[in-house]
DNA sequence: TATATTTATAAATTTATCTTATATTATGTT
DNA sequence: AACATAATATAAGATAAATTTATAAATATA
């Protein structure tokens, strides 16, 4: 009993005669005839009774039918399903971000890779740099963003890092003198006011140490967990602030279009180190594949962005 | 996709690797991989994640791999059931039948026949004998069993009769002196006080007409409607009766082990004509083929005991 | 009666599946 | 590092299954 022979007595029962079955299977009649013999061989009895030359279910034939009918029904389903998930237009992603692109940088994106795509469904949660690397260990997420400045030497080997290393920005508020320099120096931040992130961020401890290369003094007036209220004080004229790349971006989406903040290259150089994380013995599904690609190229178009021409949405001066 | 590709596919799924698979499934190792190979072609991407020369499923292969379990799992049990209808231990039987063989007899017949077939179901109605053939040409039931006397001319060319004659008997108390004799006759019961039927039954009026033939009278002091009481009447020596072996039959079932009243062949002879009547054109089910023949030789049986032998169930005189 | 329609069967062909043999890759062992 | 072990992949040949073409037989229809 197999599905050619279902499909074959279930297009006969359908349409009452042998030939007319083949002609909607694209077989010829004698193709129809031998699949339904070799069922009635199979399951041990007839399933038609030969009169006047037609063929008249027996009652057993209607059970089957509708069993029949059912299973390829089942596999029609099934057989759709699965190559819509080739199409990347069904599936479930899980990402685990640091709190920065996820406020967002993440959620832009994400939006724009679900559009058109009803059936796909993201759960992005935010969590520590170290605990975004220990989810994607417990092979709980398909893809996490953390900054591998807070991992440092401690990599699981259970995951795959893609790591981009960026250049940090110093952010000023728009129409400030220092902006007409092409590049803000830690000489020209010396004494000024600035906001920083918590002590043990690995942008603080080098932004510190650029300050200190440079025999310049940090003045640190306000201190902040996250990226965002940095912003606040700078947009202000309060502070000035040394950032990554990604979270420029962000300011950038959040503030929409006007932007009141702009960007200058900062030296000495100050590294954000990020890595797109993903499950090392655990393939990804091609969805998730396809939105990893879509992270990936969206991470570096904005680390390129950023990195030599400063800040793109203001033009840099000639 | 086919069922072949699916099944291997699942055991890959189990067992974790292609060979172990191949083992289970009674093929060699590139048997299963090409299938797989093929199933993956099919649907138009990779189900396993070629790593250190294993397969890792992707996440979607669980999605396939429930729906493929499910699939052939159904695929099973409508083997095994479709099996055992072959094997005659399930489904239904729809019968109806004149009022006389459906009291004892076919009750008696259907626990036979379902004994140690759980899954068989029977229903069994009662109805007149012309309602008969109209149930059974009207394709609502399998098998009926009626009187073709009240039918005669109006035969059904829906239904095919199976037409048994038989000789009726003159039933009588035990003991009465009419047993001595091997055969007995209209003259023999002239005057005699008669249990009938009613005045239309075929029974009746052939009984009427045998009476005719010999000059004798007919003493009518008992009409019924059905057989069953007419032994009551005769049980207690207050009349005889001439009644059809298939009634004889259903007294013995109904009387259990001392059967109180003895049957005698009857001349001249009065017919009783039996039908077993199916539908003509819609084929009958093995499992009611299966009991036809049962009903069949049952009725031919207790035809051929009744008729030369007199009351099987007493000697009879030598 | 002639014609058309339907199913069944036989032979030949094509397609699918399976096996054998072998290559390749990764892993563990000495 | 060399070797053995175990897994998958691939190619070629063999076998089995499915399909087509051709044809016969039975039945219904005009």
């Amino acid at each position: 009993m197999n599905l050619k022979q279902l499909s074959a007595f279930r297009e006969v029962m359908l349409t009452g005669t042998v030939s007319e079955a083949a002609r909607n299977l694209s077989r010829t009649q004698p193709a129809i005839s031998s699949l339904i013999a070799g069922l009635e061989d199979d399951i041990g009895f007839k399933l038609f009774a030969r009169r006047g030359g037609r063929l008249h279910p027996v009652p057993e034939a209607h059970y089957l039918f509708e069993e029949a009918s059912e299973i390829i029904g089942r596999l029609d389903v099934a057989e759709r399903t699965i190559k819509s998930v080739r199409d990347l237009d069904r599936g479930t992603i899980r990402i685990v971000s640091m709190a920065g692109p996820s406020v967002f940088m993440l959620p832009d994106l994400i939006g724009r890779f679900v559009e058109g795509r009803e059936q796909v469904r993201v759960s992005l949660i935010t969590r520590s740099s170290i605990q975004v690397q220990q989810l994607i260990s417990a092979q709980q997420y398909d893809m996490g963003l953390a900054d591998l400045g807070f991992v440092g030497a401690n990599r699981s080997p259970l995951v795959n890092h893609e790591v981009m290393s960026f250049e940090c920005l110093c952010a000023m508020p728009a129409g400030d003198p220092l902006a007409d320099k092409g590049c803000v120096t830690a000489a020209d931040l010396d004494g000024k006011p600035m906001a920083t992130l918590y002590a043990d961020h690995p942008t603080f401890t080098q932004t510190e140490a650029a300050f200190a290369e440079m025999g310049a003094r940090l003045n640190g007036r306000f201190e902040t967990v996250y990226f965002i209220p940095m912003f606040t004080y700078v947009e202000r004229g309060l502070a000035y602030a040394v950032v990554d790349p990604l979270s420029a971006e962000s300011y950038k989406l959040f503030s929409g279009g006007e932007p009141r903040i702009i960007f200058r290259p900062f030296r000495p150089a100050v590294h954000s180190v990020t890595a797109i994380m993903t499950p090392a013995h655990r393939p990804l599904s091609n969805l998730a594949l396809s939105f990893h690609a879509l992270l990936r190229d969206e991470v570096h178009r904005i680390g390129e962005a950023y990195s030599a021409a400063g800040d793109p949405g203001v033009t840099p001066p000639a």
